[in-house]
DNA sequence: GTCTATATTTCGATAGAC
DNA sequence: GTCTATCGAAATATAGAC
């Protein structure tokens, strides 16, 4: 691996780790095994080297949010598929997390793959619920939509809980209790 | 006020805005008007003065919902009187934010009143809908915890997708999703 | 491209005068 | 109780050798 690829690597464990605020970069160089000089050399900055890690790490989710909710099951299936997905819960969410980073929330560019992302995972979601009605699996009062931004808040609210209680369990609890909000009549929850 | 007061009262509005790494004594001395000297007469160090600010907006934040789920109405009520009080969205969740702050996790001791926080949240939304189901007002199937820990998910994972988008809209649309999940039969859920 | 110096500012804390 | 002075370490970046 190239020392700009390892450069990307460490700042993408770093924020997910400790979020842009915590992460210095002489604990980025460290865990890269570079100095000083590559770092600047390839990079402007903190910042620039922050935003590649920011851009890969949001196409990744996308990805493995994608492929799930691409994946085979009717869309009540393919939703509790999302939800159900396997995760590191106390790690909570390389992308959400970073709204709580006060220097990344006040940089549009920073700001910008987080913000498309997680819009993109509604909208994608927002899709299969209104499938999900016209098939007749889910009521049609419910607004597409905004069940989407339920499902995506549950999970970027669970890693609060999770994190808060240092177990997955309130994640898994929050997730259950969705499911059993939204599963079809005579569906079981599980 | 006290210079111990505005020390925590300023530590609590910087711990709010950037968190506890993202806080350093310098600001909170700057805010709070005080010297150095002040602020290690009155506190052990940083970790102790966040104790001390933590605790208090854990307790604000108790009373605060405490108020409107004791309300008025059915426990489907009481429960939407949650969802939808008055938040400054944008700023996130005094209380829910430190989950993300790797120095905040990694202390027992600066853990403990958010998890302790969160946790009585629940229990206290748990026993709401409890109360809603002998009632008949939601189903028998559902699990108070699990519905309580979607609903407190739902809050904070709100945040994350309001403070992504920099507008308080996808906080509003998690919430009308997951009430229109929970509403009802018959219930417009507005 | 990568390294080691170096610079400036801030962090978090202590010392000691008043 | 509050202040200023000071400290050693770290943050972020630049300079310049190789």
């Amino acid at each position: 691996m190239s020392t700009s690829e390892r450069l990307i690597e460490s700042t993408r464990e770093l924020l997910w780790e400790r979020g842009y605020v915590g992460t210095s970069p002489k604990a980025i160089l460290e865990r890269a095994g570079a100095g000083q000089g590559s770092m600047y050399h390839h990079f402007k900055g903190k910042p620039d080297l922050a935003l590649a890690a920011i851009r890969r790490t949001a196409e990744e989710l996308r990805a493995a949010a994608g492929a799930v909710l691409d994946g085979p099951g009717s869309p009540y299936e393919r939703i509790e598929a999302y939800l159900r997905r396997e995760r590191d819960v106390l790690r909570g969410c390389p992308v959400g997390r970073l709204t709580m980073d006060p220097d990344v929330v006040a940089s549009d560019e920073l700001r910008a793959p987080v913000d498309q992302t997680l819009d993109w995972l509604r909208e994608r979601i927002a899709g299969i619920v209104e499938e999900g009605k016209e098939r007749g699996e889910f009521a049609p009062s419910l607004d597409g939509e905004e069940v989407a931004a339920a499902v995506v808040a549950t999970v970027q609210g669970g890693y609060v809980l999770a994190r808060a209680s240092g177990s997955p369990a309130a994640f898994d609890a929050g997730v259950r209790g969705l499911l059993s909000l939204l599963a079809p009549r005579g569906h079981d929850a599980g």
